[in-house]
DNA sequence: GTGGTCTAGACCACA
DNA sequence: GTGGTCTAGACCACA
C-alpha cells in the first residue's frame, strides 16, 4: 500500500504523512480503518520505526488519525472534511507558480487547456 | 530591489535566485546589465555572504548571469529565453498539486476562474 | 454504568478507576456493593479483561474495594472517607494550573466566576 | 533558564515546551529573541539534541516560536498573543477536576479562598 | 502486541 | 555553526 521514493527529496515521514492523506481522500482509507502498526510498517517499507512514528504523530496532530497507546492508529471520523478542507487552504499555494507562467510567456489559454487534460485523465482513472 | 523573508520556508539564496530571475523576466534587469556585488548585497540584506555567493553561483550554473572575476556578475544574453524555457519545464510540477485538488472535490471551474483572477489581477499591474 | 471513551488520553483503566471513584462519591456505589466482574465488564465494554484488572487491583491498592478471590470485588467500608480524603489532598494540583491561568492574565474574577457556574450547574443535576 | 526534571513523568520535550512558553508568558522572552542553540541547550541540559529538536518543532508548530534552517529559532511576534489564547482554551480542562471536588464536599468557599492565596502569592513573587 | 519517549550517533542543507 | 532527518536500539506504559 504504501510506497517509499528514497531518492526524493521529500522526507520519508512527510511522504507517509501525504500519502495517508491521499489513500483518505481516495476512500482507500475510510473513518474509523485501522493503521498499519508502526512496527509493521517499519519492517514492510525498511524504514526506521522512528520515521513512522514521526508521520503517525503529524497525522495525529492534524486531526487525521487518533493514535491510542497499546490499540493502534485509526482514521478520524472528520479525517476526510480536514483533508478537503487544508487542501482547499493550500489552494493559494499554486498562485506564484502561475504567476511566474505568466511572466514566462504562457498564456492562460494553455494553462487552462492543461487543467483539463489532467482533469480527463483523472476521470479516466478513477 | 531584492527583499528577503527571513521566516519563509524556503531558503534565502532560493528567494534570491527566484527573485533575480523575475526582475530578468519583468525587463527590469536586461542583458548585460550588472547585478549589485555580493557585499553589496550583503550589506543590504543583512545576509551572509556566502549565501549570496551561493545563490549567484546557481544562477551562473543556469547561465543566467556570468561571472567574471573581478568584474562583478553580469547578466547573460540567453538569460531571457533561457528563462522562457525553464520555466514551461516547470509546468508538469503544478501537476500532482492540481490532482490534489480535484481529488479533494475542488472542480476545474474553480481553478479555472482562480487562474483567471491571477491573469487579470497581473494584468492590471503591469 | 461505566462509560469509556476511547479516543480520550487518559488511558482506559484510569478512566475505570476514576468512574468507580465518582459513583461512591455519587452514592452510587456502597460499602459492601459488589462491582461487576472482569469478564462482564470486558464483554460489556469491549475492553481487555487485562485493563479491568488492572483498574481493579489498582482501587484495591488504594483501598476503595477488597478482592476476594472467588467471590468478585466488593467496595469497602472506609471507600468513601478515603475518596474524600484523598480528593482533598489533589487539590494542589489544581495550583499550577491555576497560576498559569494567572499569568495568561485571566483574571481571579474570571475564575471565580467559573468555579459558581460549575457548582451552580451541579446544583442543578443532582 | 531551562530547568529539567528527570524524575517527573512529563517527557522532557513537553517539559522543555512548557517553560519556553513561561518564559515568554513571563517577559523574559519577549517576541524576536533568539533561543539558545538545540546543541548548546543539549549540553547544558545533558539531554539528546532530538529531545530537544523535537521540543522546538513542537514550538514552532504552534506557531510560539519559527525555526530557521542555519539561522537559530526565534519567538514569534504573535507568541505571545498564542499563548493567552491558547491557555484561555484550556479553561474547561479543570472543569472536571472542580466537579471532583464538589462531589468530595469541597465547598465553593474553600475554592474561591484557595484561589485567592494564589493570586495572592503570585502577585507578591511578581 | 502497540504507541511514545529517549539516547547515541551520523549526515545533509543552509547561513 | 544551526536546524532537520534518519537509523539503531532500548525501555516504558497500556491493552
Amino acid at each position: 500500500m504504501f510506497q517509499i521514493d528514497i531518492i526524493s527529496r521529500t522526507p520519508v515521514y512527510e511522504q507517509l504523512v501525504r500519502q495517508t492523506e491521499k489513500f483518505i481522500l481516495l476512500g482507500i482509507l475510510k473513518a474509523g480503518d485501522k493503521l498499519p502498526s508502526v512496527r509493521q510498517l517499519s519492517a514492510e517499507l525498511s524504514v526506521n520505526p522512528n520515521t513512522i512514528q514521526k508521520a503517525f504523530t503529524e497525522l495525529d496532530r492534524r486531526g487525521i488519525i487518533f493514535s491510542v497507546k497499546g490499540r493502534g492508529n485509526v482514521v478520524s471520523d472528520k479525517a476526510l472534511k480536514a483533508l478537503e478542507v487544508s487542501r482547499r487552504s493550500e489552494f493559494s499555494e499554486i498562485k506564484d507558480k502561475i504567476k511566474d507562467f505568466a511572466l514566462a510567456g504562457i498564456s492562460r489559454d494553455e494553462l487552462h487547456k492543461y487543467i483539463d487534460e489532467i482533469y480527463d485523465e483523472m476521470g479516466e482513472q478513477k
